[in-house]
DNA sequence: CACAAAATCACAAAAAATGTGTTGATCATG
DNA sequence: CATGATCAACACATTTTTTGTGATTTTGTG
């Protein structure tokens, strides 16, 4: 393994982790402490990130906090395992609907685990990692692009769908309250709801630190998924809530 | 400059000119041929290319010829000429429609000169060019996604463009004979149809080459596009057989 | 403040990349 | 098909880059 590699591994643990530990890093690397030394001057220099006693740091406050990449991979842990779970409720040969977001790009990439399957998705980053995949038939909800959520909306979007079956959708929130789950944008929760209306069943993923918060525009009862997937436990009062309104939530571990 | 950037700047040599001099690459990287020998030596092995006596191509038949970015740049210049011809029908604020094809794509990218504009596509490289530039809205036709075209089609992409207009749609054929437009795909034939059908005026853009040829299915005639592009100077037939059919046909050089 | 752990520095060692001269192969051509 | 010329391959020398080691300084902590 050369010095660049290297380098661009210990930037992707520290993506992940968000800190690195030196001697850590000098034994599964098989190189000396020095060595490590060098990388991590040379990556702070790059700014990249912060020397730390013993070991680096993302350096807090910086662009890269706010990297898609860095949030993305941040809370990686926590949605391959809710991934994992919503990838048992799929079969080879099923057509499956893919919202937006960054767990919902996730599920979108390893649908190819599960191939030959059809995708039906608006989400741009799902589009470009199965475009060229054998074995996945991808149907790409058109609409007009938004930046924000990396994803297509609109009526375009609304008026695909309505022509389209799928036998399972994907659908994942920012928030869920009580019984109910919400998204702070309007034409977002149009497209989740017209996902919705074209599969035979839905499931839902939610981060766990996302019960008991609202948003602006309600997206539709807890009752209308087959499944709710989650990655930790969530609050008491979250839990009860659930329970009382009869909805079985799967907790991925 | 090092090893790696070095070689990854052969490759793109390699894939704009389609073939490299063994001498020329010494002296643009100020390197012994004996370098450029190892070089050209550990990318064959790669498999990306072949060697030949002083100096190396593309692989002939490999995933290469038939990659997107290889045809696109193969012959970059006319396309340049074509598409600045055609950037003069569309002035900032006007919606337009581009379709598949990789000259559609250069146009596509260049676009971003005429800004503000809404652009309406099907074609993968264009979404990709312009999804994150500022000053263009982007409305992508979902559809099934074809390799073959890099593109999507399909009865959502045809439903998509029911509901849309725009001002002007840039078409691409690969074959044109006497007074009318053919290609030989069933569905890219339909696509193309709703976007004209969709426009309040059309353009073609066709390759000087393609006179005088033929393929399966027949697009339209001629007299439905209000500018007709080409590179160069096409056969006398061609012209003759244009020129009877009170059709103008713009050279761009 | 003392002490241990960690960081830094300077220099040596190792590895990788590159250049040079020579030899053997291939090409164009008369 | 012989021949000069050009190019590729090889082995070895040289340079550059990378890494390791131990001495020395700095830093954190009780």
């Amino acid at each position: 393994m050369k010095r660049d590699e290297r380098q661009q591994a210990i930037m992707d643990l520290l993506v992940e982790q968000g800190s690195v530990d030196l001697d850590d890093l000098a034994t599964r690397f098989v190189v000396s402490k020095m060595t490590i030394h060098r990388d991590l001057d040379e990556l702070e220099q790059a700014g990249v990130l912060r020397k730390i006693r013993g070991g680096a740091t993302t350096e807090a406050g910086t662009q890269f906090e706010s990297d898609f990449r860095f949030r993305e991979r941040r809370s990686g842990a926590s949605k391959d395992r809710m991934t994992t779970e919503a990838l048992k409720l799929v079969e080879p040969g099923m057509t499956v609907m893919v919202n937006d977001g960054s767990t919902a790009a996730v599920l979108g990439r390893r649908l190819v685990e599960k191939r030959p399957l059809t995708v039906i998705t608006n989400n741009a980053a799902v589009i470009d990692a199965l475009r060229d995949e054998a074995g996945i038939t991808l149907i790409a909800l058109g609409g007009t692009y938004s930046a924000k959520f990396n994803a297509y909306f609109g009526v375009v979007t609304e008026c695909a769908l309505e022509r389209l079956r799928a036998d399972i959708a994907f659908i994942s929130v920012p928030a869920v309250s009580g019984m109910q789950a919400f998204h702070m944008d309007d034409e977002v929760v149009r497209a989740k709801r017209a996902m919705q209306a074209s599969a035979t069943q839905s499931c839902l993923l939610v981060n766990h630190a996302r019960f008991d918060r609202t948003a602006l525009h309600k997206l539709c009862d807890l009752t209308d998924y087959a499944a709710i997937i989650t990655d930790d436990t969530p609050s008491d009062a979250a839990r009860d809530a659930l329970t009382a309104g009869g909805v079985t939530l799967t907790i991925a571990n």
